[in-house]
DNA sequence: ATGATCTCCGATCTAAATGGTCGGATAAAG
DNA sequence: CTTTATCCGACCATTTAGATCGGAGATCAT
């Protein structure tokens, strides 16, 4: 349950490589094409290529044309969430369809239904969860995901 | 992105309802049946049925067969969590396919996968946050959902 | 300029999961 | 022994995820 898509999967691997190579110390700067990544995750290529187009499309890389071409991040990698990039590539957050009940749709067991509020308190935390781990935290042997929290310095790892 | 599923949906909703309902002021210890909670909450009858069964297969009600018959919460509200709901229903949580990989299932990703750990340790934060609300805490106006963590106490939303 | 190598974009296919349905077996109350 | 309920398993339809294909438009090296 509560699964995260393959695209989402691949995204997180090929930003997370994206970011290793420009800011890693063999290399920094270079350029990353689809086709490496693919090769390196071994990622069926088409697809990986959608996904790089959407997170380009969504500001996270910018894309260079032609050979010698490829991706390249668009912003720091501290600044680019977990649930930045998951939502990019499948959407809201949404535990239950009515999170974000758009005009027109209408949620049948609505009128009398118990569960709402609780649902929507979990699905904040886990927001807050998702939105506090950026890309940064995800290289290296890093610190790592810590609960938000005033009262809560570096819990670790 | 994250969606539960529906049957998910029907057993928070059938258990608060059987929860609310024996501890309630008005007929504590009724039994409920199926159809009143169709009826109550719009959810398909057999479907919701079929939800029951697994509820009761997994121990959370206890079914009483026959004409006045109906279902029974089979401990107490408090002792029921979320995520013990959840995965009853949909299976393990997992964020990702490798997080219980079985013997004879193979991540193409794996050898140079440079995501799982930090997956992993973000759906288990999940988990206990699914793990520390219980049904008991989605009766009433109750306290609410609090983040498990050695080091904070009580961080209320 | 021309071909090679890239990104870009949209249409399409398949398989699996999900939501929902049906029919009948079994058990208990009246 | 009929009614009312749970139980159980098979089944179907729709949606979504995952993957594929074909080609158009940049860009660079030669």
């Amino acid at each position: 349950m509560l699964k995260i898509s393959k695209k989402s999967d691949y995204a997180l691997m090929a930003l997370q490589h994206i970011a290793s190579v420009q800011f890693g110390d063999i290399t920094p700067g270079r350029v990353v094409n689809t086709k490496e990544i693919a090769e390196e995750y071994n990622i069926p290529l088409e697809l990986l290529a959608k996904v790089l187009q959407v997170l380009s499309k969504n500001g996270f890389i910018e894309s260079h044309n032609g050979p010698k071409g490829g991706y390249l991040l668009a912003r720091s990698a501290r600044q680019i969430t977990i649930a930045q990039i998951l939502e990019s590539i499948e959407g809201p957050l949404a535990l239950t369809d009515c999170s974000h009940e758009k005009e027109g749709e209408f949620c049948m067991q609505r009128e009398h239904c118990n569960i709402r509020t609780p649902l929507l308190k979990i699905q904040d935390s886990i927001y807050q969860l998702l939105n506090n781990m950026t890309l940064g935290d995800m290289l290296g042997g890093t610190p790592l995901i810590t609960i938000q929290s005033p009262s809560t310095q570096g819990v670790e790892r």
